[in-house]
RNA sequence: GGAGGAGUGGCCGAGUGGUCGAAGGCAGCGGUUUUGAAAACCGCCGUAUCGCAAGGUACCGGGGGUUCGAAUCCCUCCUCCUCCGCCA
């Protein structure tokens, strides 16, 4: 969420910002210079009001509660005390509506953010390692994995319909092989805390992270069980959501930064627009497995964390020794959330195309003042807002993808990257196995 | 699922419907004293919001209500604890 006084101090420039995103981003602003000033009239309304009531409270309480002047003021006093009310609920009301707007502005793009409307504007920042090269015609991983029995997509639709999968033998012991080399990696090397948080929240942490209001539509909610809770759950879309809002109506203290988790949860996403899109394979799917990276820290080093985030993530990758590359996100392709991204983009040999594998964003304070994570920058000092990141780090199926279609090998086998080999307990996959 | 109990400032903990943003203690910060430290003593010590400021307003788990006035009374929800039952 923006700061409302920097939205209504700055208005041109807020606007300017939020039009690189796209021209419509500009919209519910308009409203909102109006709103502010109705906001400050009705407060100072009813807060002069209240003073005035309180002083004659005050007085009250002084005289004799059985003297005629005792009631002659309460009589008196019953009407200020209901126009107060009035000018209470006209407040609640504007500042309601405020908020109803502002939750639904995107954030400002970082100005190290480039312009650009759609993906195909997002410029390379670098590309590791080589493409693949093959003496055979490569497969996608489709294929590769259904062959070696490894990957089941229409046991899977039976049980749960269309975008899910279920993986046997090697397969799903490759996932929990890349689970676990990812979560030592990160935690050993990378000095990251690892936790394992709740898969279903509240809708209040949705809204913490900005998934909520505006995304509903992606999210799977589920129903109440007890008819007399008075809120729902839903299952989260990534380990962003829970593990951002573990710090929320938290004042860290400045020497805890940056705090640095990694999380291993798996996702679920309902996509309810995308449908049409990479329909084959494991590329989109309900629900998948994800190591997710997320920092705190203070905002004068949140673009230094962004740059550390993004090559831990990298690492995976060069650890995998995966083919890939890094682009920034220009302004028009960036998340709701996010003031700036880069995308990790893996080699696909059977798509012959590089894939979105992790995401890594700095959000500034955006995430920060909508779920009230604050440090005290000194003793002392007064709380501010802190800055939050986080990246994939990786999604896990994507990974498996990659390394089924960068290490198939002519005979339908698959090699087993170096790094993983002891994890997975041999150095090929064959059919069988 | 059944039966009870409890939520007050960073923590502990008092609080009769008005003088309570809230006693007291601990922790923390500043000072006096001391060669230095400890101890002792003195002072400071929540957040948000409106305002140039003085100052005002709001907040005692959340929401609603009663009342001229609510931390205090009522309703409701949430969370935690204890006991019983069930369960991986």
């Amino acid at each position: 969420m923006l700061d409302l006084r920097l939205v209504i101090d700055n208005l041109e420039e807020v606007r300017k910002g939020l039009a690189r995103r796209n021209p419509e981003a500009v919209a519910p602003l308009e409203a909102i210079a109006e709103l502010a000033a109705a906001r400050r009239e009705a407060i100072v309304a009813a807060e002069s009001h209240a003073a005035r009531r309180n002083a004659a409270n005050q007085e009250m309480s002084k005289l004799p509660k059985q003297s005629p002047e005792f009631a002659q003021r309460r009589d008196e006093l019953k009407s200020l005390s209901s126009e107060l009310k009035e000018l209470e609920h006209k407040r609640d009301e504007i500042e309601a509506r405020i908020q109803q707007v502002l939750l639904g502005v995107p954030n400002l793009p970082d100005p190290s953010t480039p312009d650009g409307s759609t993906s195909e504007d997002n410029p390379v920042v670098h590309t590791w390692g080589e493409v693949p090269k093959f003496s055979f015609e490569p497969k996608a991983h489709w294929d590769i994995g259904v062959n070696l029995g490894i990957l089941d997509f229409e046991r899977a639709s039976k049980l749960s319909g269309p975008r899910f999968s279920v993986l046997f033998g090697a397969g799903a012991r490759m996932e929990r092989a890349l689970i676990s080399f990812m979560l030592d990696l990160h935690t050993r090397e990378h000095g990251y805390r690892e936790v394992l948080p709740p898969f279903l929240v509240k809708d209040t942490a949705l809204r913490g992270t900005g998934q909520l209001p505006k995304f509903e539509q992606d999210l799977f909610k589920t129903s109440k069980a007890d008819p007399d809770k008075t809120y729902d759950l839903y299952l989260i879309p990534t380990a962003e959501v829970p593990v951002t809002n573990l710090h929320a109506d938290e004042v860290l203290e400045a020497e805890q930064l940056p705090i640095a988790y990694a999380a291993y949860t798996p996702c679920f996403r309902s996509e309810a627009g995308s449908y049409g899109k990479d329909v084959r394979g494991l590329i989109r799917q309900h629900q998948f497995d994800k190591v997710e990276l997320v920092r705190f820290c203070a905002p004068e080093d949140s673009a230094a964390q962004l740059e550390l985030l993004t090559s831990h993530a990298e690492k995976v990758l060069q650890k995998l020794g995966l083919h890939y590359r890094v682009v920034q996100l220009c302004a028009g392709d960036i998340g709701f959330s996010a003031a700036k991204t880069y995308d990790l983009e893996v080699w696909l040999p059977g798509l012959s195309a590089y894939r979105e594998i992790s995401s890594c964003s700095s959000f500034g304070d955006f995430q920060a003042r909508r779920a009230a994570i604050r440090f005290r920058p000194g003793k002392g000092q007064k709380p501010r807002l802190a800055h939050t990141l986080n990246g994939s780090g990786l999604a896990v199926g994507r990974t498996l993808v990659a390394i089924l279609e960068q290490y198939q090998q002519a005979d339908g086998s698959v090699t087993v990257p170096e790094a993983l080999r002891t994890y997975m307990g041999t150095d090929v996959i064959r059919p069988g196995n």
